[in-house]
DNA sequence: CGCCGTACGGTTTTT
DNA sequence: CCGTACGGCG
């Protein structure tokens, strides 16, 4: 392989980022600046040049589409000897060293990775046992704060060491149950990942020094978007030679609330003192005017440095503000431009994306682009993996791995319905507890002693089951041995249609749900995606398929070359491009969401999401707001985002629909009459100031006349957070300022 | 034990 | 608006 294929059609600033081979190196690059295309021809370059085998570089991307991307791209470069590469997000990464070291630190090989689901089932228990009402202390926000914790390497008696406030007590206490919990299904969350594998490399020197020696070099993607466990990690792996590239932009950082820590950039010169900084600044992506609305957009956050980012291109169109009535027309508006687009211009639909803020938001698009014939594909929305007739199936499969994982278990132990009930599995929880033994186990003796047919009348029964409910245990245990026993000789896919035939899952699904036979297809989608695995040995394979389903969510691979309009929420779409890119929903409490309005850092996180929506596109840029919006079938009148204030004004094309055409529709016969809110009788505007006596100082989010009413919506700061007021009881008052 | 109805509550983003 | 939790009935 010659240098100059590696090295052609670089920059210069591009091409010192892919030689720097040896020592730390740091790259700050803007959007559309190659940053993926830098990562790849540097590793061929490491491999053809300066002679690394592909088997000692291990590359970490931020997704596991970002994964195949940069795979690709590597093999285009340098043929098939690139597959030995480790190459993943770190959570599969760690998966996968887990699997392998993992019995040093006491991780059973055949680990669980348990999902939110799972974990909140676990939460649910461990609150339980510990008598912590669970209406009091959300599940999901102890399962938050817990996951905080240990993506800062807290332990749970570490953790316990620095808490003062009772909410967090309460957490240290069902983190501590939760992880024994955790430990007794032999089961990892995601960031148990991380964090076990940190300590593996922290409590073994052994171990540490083998991968230290076997990756001489380490990349990171995305590094805007690592937490401080993932940072630690890298620098464990490189720290006998400091080989570490990574590439970030701070102001493409959308995960902070997944305590991705942007600190990780200053500390990386600090840790680094020999670090090289490359700065790619030349976008090859976006027009100009695009690239000038972004930066007026990302220029308004405090908390950031200013960099230059520049394009050869020319300024191309003006950025499309367009002022929907509703959701209906906002999706109306984008169907017939899509349409427009595609038959009068030479779009195909592949070229187009509509972003927004929440995955509630794809539904009415959807609705309309059916309705028009549109192609449209939906990424991300209900996962495949999150449908409840595939996580059964896979249920299923992780018993068949490990019966005493107790949330598989407690998931089908009745599904399809066989007898088992609650009060059954409450009593066998009892009785396996009394006896110190995992649930798994004690239905296996219940099976024994129903199969040695205890005669009628037993004195001292060995179990406290009902004979009904004991004869529904073993045929249960009966049905999962005999699937055991077949995994060891069958293909996955035998194994799953076996699973499948013995629970006559086809039938439960046509008799028990409205949309069995949708549900049906689905079970048979992961039929063949269990074939795919039918190459290895049983057992290789079903570990493999499960760690997979675990770990890669998006199952949509394959119909990515179809040619239809991607529809995809603002953080996925992050290190994707379009040529034209609709952004829907620019409404304030949308985007930005509500949930920031309290937080000044959070507040610059919604500015930074809006500025990654814009620069996802190439050449035509749309951005649009509705001005009425049903949510949870309210339906509220909502101002203009911010962000589209801050656009600068000569590089906009404005569309009212609103101000003059709203009186005309609410006049005139439509649709919108059965709701005559008229918002100019509201007593308040959203994004004013208000007190209360009790709550406080707040902002008003909504004001609605509800009959001969009004309901304001109001995110008071402090405690009180979001309160629904109604104008006549509540004596809210203006503060002007 | 399972099924069906109703009441209620929670609502961002994802590996 | 959705999904789930709970209560009453067969």
């Amino acid at each position: 392989m010659k240098p100059t294929i590696i090295l052609e059609g670089l920059n210069p600033a591009q091409r010192e980022a892919v030689e720097l081979a040896e020592g730390p190196l740091l790259i700050l690059a803007g959007p559309g600046s190659g940053k993926t295309r830098v990562i790849a021809h540097r590793i061929a370059y490491l491999v053809a040049e300066v002679g690394v085998h592909p088997y000692r570089i291990v590359a970490v991307t931020f997704t596991n589409k970002a994964a195949r991307e940069m795979r690709d791209r590597v093999v285009a470069l340098l043929g098939e000897s690139a597959h030995s590469l480790m190459l993943g997000t770190f959570h599969s990464v760690c998966a996968r060293i887990l699997r392998a070291d993992g019995e040093k630190i006491g991780i059973g090989r055949g680990f669980a990775i348990y999902d939110e689901a799972d974990q909140q089932v676990l939460m649910r228990q461990a609150m339980a046992d510990l008598e912590v009402d669970p209406r009091r202390f959300q599940p999901r926000a102890v399962l938050a704060t817990i996951s905080r914790a240990k993506s800062e390497l807290a332990s749970p008696a570490a953790y316990m060491q620095g808490v003062r406030e009772y909410f967090y007590e309460v957490v240290a206490r069902c983190y501590e149950r939760y992880q024994a919990l955790l430990e007794e299904n032999n089961a990892l969350d995601f960031d148990d990942l991380i964090m076990r594998t940190v300590v593996l490399f922290r409590e073994s020197d052994e171990v540490l020094r083998r991968y230290q020696e076997r990756f001489l070099h380490v990349l990171i993607d995305e590094f805007q978007d690592t937490n401080v466990a993932q940072y630690v990690l890298a620098r464990q792996l490189a720290g006998g030679h400091g080989n570490i590239c990574v590439v970030g932009d701070p102001d493409q950082s959308i995960y902070a609330w997944r305590s991705a820590d942007l600190r990780n950039i200053l500390n990386f010169e600090r840790d680094y003192p020999n670090a090289r900084v490359v700065y790619l600044s030349q976008s090859y992506r976006s027009t100009r005017n695009i690239l000038d609305s972004a930066h007026a957009v990302i220029s308004v956050n405090r908390q950031r440095k200013e960099k230059e980012l520049w394009t050869e291109k020319g300024a191309g169109l003006p950025i499309a503000v367009y002022e929907a009535y509703d959701e209906a027309e906002e999706a109306d508006f984008v169907a017939a431009e899509v349409q427009t687009l595609v038959t009068s211009g030479d779009r195909r639909h592949g070229d187009i994306a509509v972003m927004y803020r929440t995955n509630a938001q794809s539904r009415a698009l959807e609705e309309t682009l059916l309705r028009e014939a549109i192609p449209y594909r939906l990424v991300g929305g209900t996962r495949f993996y999150e449908r409840r007739e595939v996580k059964d199936i896979i249920a299923y499969l992780r018993l068949v791995h490990n019966p005493y994982d107790r949330v598989s278990l407690g998931r089908v132990i009745n599904v399809p319905a066989r007898g088992i009930g609650q009060k059954t599995l409450a009593e066998l929880d009892g009785w396996a507890a009394s006896l110190e033994v995992p649930l798994y186990l004690a239905m296996q003796r219940v099976a024994e002693a129903v199969s040695r047919e205890a005669p009628a009348g037993d004195e001292a029964a060995p179990h406290p089951l009902a004979p009904r409910s004991a004869k529904a245990v073993a045929s249960f245990v009966a049905l999962l041995e005999g699937l055991r026993e077949e995994a060891g000789r069958l293909s996955l896919s035998s194994l799953v249609t076996s699973a499948l035939e013995r629970t006559a899952y086809r039938q439960y699904l046509l008799g028990q749900f409205d949309d069995g036979e949708e549900r049906w297809e689905n079970v048979q989608e992961l039929l063949t995606v269990a074939s795919e695995y039918d190459g290895l040995a049983p057992e290789a394979a079903l570990l493999s398929f499960l760690e997979d389903v675990a770990l890669v969510t998006d199952i949509d691979e394959y119909d990515e070359r179809a040619d239809a309009v991607t529809l995809i929420t603002l953080h996925q779409a992050k290190g994707l491009e379009f040529s034209v890119v609709f952004i829907v929903g620019l409404e304030e409490g949308l985007l930005p969401h509500i949930r920031s309005y309290d937080d000044p850092a959070q507040m610059e996180e919604e500015r930074r999401l809006c500025y990654v929506g814009m620069t996802r596109a190439k050449e035509r840029l749309y951005m649009v707001r509705a001005f009425r919006r049903h949510l949870m079938g309210m339906s509220a009148a909502n101002p203009a985002s911010r962000f589209l204030k801050d656009l600068p004004s000569e590089l906009v094309t404005r569309r009212e629909a609103v101000q003059e055409e709203v009186e005309a529709v609410l006049r005139g016969p439509s649709r919108l009459r059965k709701e005559p809110a008229v918002p100019s009788e509201a007593a308040f505007a959203a994004g004013e100031r208000v007190r209360h006596p009790r709550f406080g100082e707040g902002i008003v989010v909504s004001c609605t006349v509800t009959g001969s009413d009004q309901e304001v919506v109001v995110a008071f700061q402090g405690e009180a957070g979001i309160k629904k007021l109604l104008l006549s009881f509540a004596p809210l008052e203006r503060i002007h300022i």
